[in-house]
DNA sequence: CATTAGCACTCCAATCTTCCGAGTGCTAAA
DNA sequence: TTTAGCACTCGGAAGATTGGAGTGCTAATG
């Protein structure tokens, strides 16, 4: 069903009294508060008209009008206005990402705490995670007769390393040998490969001694399985005490209980989800959100290297969709401009 | 004042019954629950001198007795029965404890986890910190032609990283004899050493290109500062409506505010106050939790190597602050042995 | 003199009642 | 097709009612 430019008008003016108001919206608020050239009777027999179409809702009969999932989705498809952002925030933003030695680690999170005090809502991010992390360098270090780091750098820059310890003593020498033919052998390959069956064919190869070959290998093969390691990290939980919805316990605890750490795998699935544009994702949409009056609006963000992840906003299904996904695009670009330039630049990500 | 033995017996029982029940508890109650031998007439004149004495409050003239402040502290000092863990939960303890290889990072992540399920609160924890810290090995590894990474590994086995890039292209014989030296020179070195003055007398004995020399020498100044970068971290943050206290949004968003992100250099120092046994704040006995009504039961860990932090659990006033002390006791204790003992092991603290 | 039964009194909290008004849907006129 | 007018609905705020758990005091008791 197309709607009438008449329609349009309404659901929106309906929608942004409601976001900005989160009071059901009644026929004589929006004669008052938009100009339409038409009375409220008028508007009371087409609001009817989109509440039948699935766009409103009633909380009873003797109340106004509030935006069903489906209304939502109509306004962030077509109907809202974009919002600009406003010098303050821009400068905000700006001064926030000039920091002259950017540790990657801590970009990502400092983006999101301005996402979350800039929206007033809470803000995700999945840690960046790269494909075709390849290997650039295997170093065995002493650090004591009896144990060594083992480190791996990859061609992004990240280090890998653990710490081993063994019973017997090992001459810097051998590691270092070891070291030498390791980077020579492994350089270039990618970091999913180090599985069992590749190691153990290798492990015949090297005259070294057997628990220090062993020790290296599971290090490797750990590395292997690392790949899928992304965390989900959250900033600004407490903002959603600024909304009204969260005077009830109820919603508060649905809504931290969603977000909490137990549940990160369903997040990190869901943020999965979307595409490679900023999308949104509204109440029952998805069904993990089922009677949640949750909404999220994701977007991807990257570090360069091959480093990407998702950064999204979490919220009340009433949430200001214009500003979150307009403070959204400009940070994602922001980060993607700055990163795209790589000076010198601290890399903390192991 | 000291207290006679029938009113240390009542008051132990009203704060039994209390944690137990969070309702107000009255004369009556005492009588049916509690073999005292005395009428419930008396149990309220006893009632009405602890009150008098600053143990006891009224929420007013017709409820029971709920527990002052003052209250809580006789309590945790001197009338709580001791809590033995059951066979379960120190069989939780173990099993999480066992994995074969632990990494640091991880041990008390997971430790914070096990302590916010086994007492249905909040856990905290500062990241480990050491003090004495020294350098054991400095490298400098060649990612590509126009960058490498710096690494600083440390007597506790810590590797520090950071990846520079240069805008001229160094051999990496030039590396190399670079780190070799730098090792030499800073071996033992305490980490906190690193000053810009001490740096710059050093820079003008090294023959070695100024650009390379000064990305490296700002790495290490940083590093010093970061010693203090001590962070916390939660884990069970939503245990609390499991509570019903926090059936008042009012109360819930007092907490949560206390323990959000921002909030983190206060609870820092708040633990910090504390000293090397388990202790316990509770409710207003500190400045910051004036009228918050929290309490705070603190404890300290040892990952071996210098690495210490504290591990705390955090909840309303009204805490089995038995079970707490001796859950969090327990795996103090198991921590300290497993990680004296140091096996292979992983590292991750960077 | 400490203890206790008895009783009047207090006051919260749960439940019920009342009532206001914003908002609707319908009808009939423009 | 739009609109003025009006009866009707219903949630929620404000006030009234009531029950019961708990107290403090007094006077009797061993």
């Amino acid at each position: 069903m197309e709607l009438s430019d008449r329609k349009k008008k309404i659901l929106q003016a309906i929608i942004d009294d409601y976001i900005a108001s989160a009071e059901p919206v009644g026929s004589s608020h929006i004669l008052k508060n938009h100009d339409l050239g038409v009375s409220s009777a008028t508007i009371r027999n087409e609001m009817a008209a989109l509440e039948e179409a699935g766009y409103l809702e009633k909380p009873h009969t003797s109340a106004g009008r509030v935006p069903s999932y489906l209304g939502y989705r109509v306004y962030v498809d077509q109907l809202m206005n974009e919002y600009s952002l406003s010098v303050t925030e821009i400068n905000q933003i700006t001064s926030a990402l000039r920091t002259k030695y950017l540790e990657l680690r801590r970009v990502i999170d400092s983006i999101s705490d301005i996402m979350s005090v800039l929206t007033d809502y809470t803000a995700i991010y999945t840690t960046p995670s790269a494909t075709g992390i390849t290997v650039s360098n295997i170093k065995l270090v002493p650090v004591d007769e009896r144990s060594f780091v083992a480190l791996v750098i990859t061609n992004t820059g990240a280090v890998k390393n653990r710490t081993i310890r063994t019973s017997k003593i090992f001459e810097p020498a051998v590691l270092e040998k070891l070291s030498n033919y390791l980077s020579y052998r492994f350089a270039g390959c990618d970091t999913g490969e180090f599985t069992p069956e590749v190691l153990s064919n290798e492990k015949n190869l090297i005259p070294v001694d057997e628990e220090l070959i062993d020790a290296v290998f599971e290090f490797l093969t750990d590395l292997s399985n690392e790949v899928e390691n992304v965390d989900v990290v959250m900033s600004g939980t407490t903002n959603i005490f600024k909304h009204p919805e969260f005077n009830s316990i109820d919603r508060t605890k649905d809504f931290l209980n969603f977000i909490k750490k137990d549940n990160s795998k369903i997040i990190k699935s869901l943020l999965s989800q979307t595409g490679d544009s900023t999308s949104v994702i509204i109440g029952n949409e998805n069904p993990v959100l089922e009677n949640k009056d949750i909404s999220l609006v994701v977007s991807n963000y990257s570090l360069g290297g091959g480093l990407k992840g998702k950064l999204a906003i979490i919220g009340p299904t009433r949430m200001d969709y214009a500003k979150v996904i307009s403070t959204l695009d400009y940070l994602t670009s922001c980060i993607n401009e700055v990163t795209a330039n790589p000076d010198e630049r601290k890399n903390d990500f192991d």
